[in-house]
DNA sequence: CCTGAAATATGTAGTAGCGACATTAACTGA
DNA sequence: TCAGTTAATGTCGCTACTACATATTTCAGG
């Protein structure tokens, strides 16, 4: 942005800087009541034709980055209105040896089920563990690594883990996902307790059947308080230094 | 990164796609024992000559992100070795109206006294605290509150903020650089009894002299604890609740 | 129809840590 | 030596977290 010699024209100045290519790629995460997964898929273009890769694309010319992200998930899966939150950038000279790339990376916050309906057939796409990753393309793999680390502080501080749910979901459900992402386990007393005393939880009549003997109330979001609850801070049930103590 | 269609070559997708400018700019925060304050310069080309803006240049190709943001920090202000952090990605598409620039932000943590005696004079800078910014070159405004926000964070979080002191420095000096980053008042007793819990903190034998009347003990860093703590997280004064509550 | 198994729902007691608060100690300068 | 200023430290009450046990609902099988 300065530059000491004012003497230089601008237009030499900004010309003479060397131009990159843009990606925008997304860690796409993902619960099946199970574990926290990671939505990857296989790489159609050489160098590494077939390798996992994060799921992105490059940036156009007359949109923000945030739109292209956006726009990219959608292209790729068929999803709109996802929760999507930058993470950062990475833009080692050989990351791509194609063509130096700036990647900038989103993650997302999808709900299995909504997705499985949507997706085009043409992509080779798959749900990893992610403790059952494969081998990822170029830096991918910190790139995930350093995403989960944003969503575990993200979730402790913000009301965003039932992104990953259905509309209706149970207390025991919510928990499987804090647990999986945290992977710790939480009592069930306190857990409860903790996450209703937020207020953002709306308990409905509707039990779940089916799934346990006694079956389970569904809540779902209240949006009113949450929609406010975004800018404000809550601590949940990660407490930093618990947290760090007990996490694997 | 995925193309749909295999039979366009991989050059080709290469080629056309738009390419950008990619600029770093850094959030200098430095701390004059009164207020938490930003260094900016003066833009020395238009658009927007003479405009307050925060310290940037252009990445170069044989450096990454972090290495560039180093070397302009380095080249700007001459100072080596600074708490550096990357804090997010700017890439509206009118952002600099001469050509496309994605910007990529890092906040710096720098000790004032260390900083006067290195400034290259050929430079207008200036410190200014965060309550008495000028107007600022395009985005800047909020890339500057973006950073403040990351670094209350990782205060809280991380055992940082003495960065932004001397060497040797005294409670009373370190809670009132905690008391300007949050813009909170802390409880003496409180503070250090809680900072003194962290045993990051080594008590020297030496005084500080002539600010005070009693004068209070310095107190340096244990390196080799803060080294470890760096992973680790550490919940200091701001719990989250609290400091949403408290801040103004 | 009764019983047992499985999972949900909820209550309590102990404790650690936080916040609020007041007094003593060290030094300077008049 | 006295007054003024700032540093250093200790106590109490409360909140919030943790750990832990029992009762409830329902389904399935004999």
């Amino acid at each position: 942005m300065l530059n000491l010699n004012p003497s230089i024209t601008l237009l030499k100045l900004y010309k003479e800087q060397t131009k990159c290519l843009v990606a925008l790629d997304s860690i796409i995460f993902g619960f099946d009541n199970e574990a926290l997964k990671v939505l990857l898929v296989k790489r159609g273009i050489e160098p590494n034709i077939k390798t996992w890769s994060l799921m992105g694309g490059w940036l156009q010319p007359n949109e923000g980055l945030d739109e292209a992200a956006n726009r990219i998930l959608k292209e790729l899966t068929g999803l709109d209105n996802v929760y999507l939150e930058q993470v950062a950038a990475y833009g080692n000279p050989e990351r791509d040896p194609v063509e130096r790339t700036v990647s900038i990376t989103y993650f997302a916050l999808i709900n299995v089920s909504d997705y499985g309906t949507n997706i085009s057939d043409d992509l080779e796409a798959k749900w990893f563990g992610l403790d059952e990753l494969p081998e990822l393309l170029f830096d991918h793999q910190t790139i995930v690594f350093d995403a989960l680390q944003r969503l575990r502080y993200k979730a402790s501080h913000h009301f965003i883990g039932f992104e990953l749910l259905p509309e209706k979901f149970t207390l025991p459900q919510l928990q499987k996902l804090y647990e999986a992402i945290y992977d710790v386990e939480f009592d069930k007393r306190n857990f409860s307790r903790k996450l209703l005393a937020t207020n953002f939880l709306l308990k409905t009549e509707e039990k779940q059947r089916g799934y346990s003997k006694k079956g389970a109330y569904y809540y779902s979001v209240d949006k009113s308080k949450y929609d406010s609850g975004k800018a404000t801070e809550h601590s949940f049930l990660i407490t930093t230094n618990a947290g760090s103590a007990t996490l694997k």
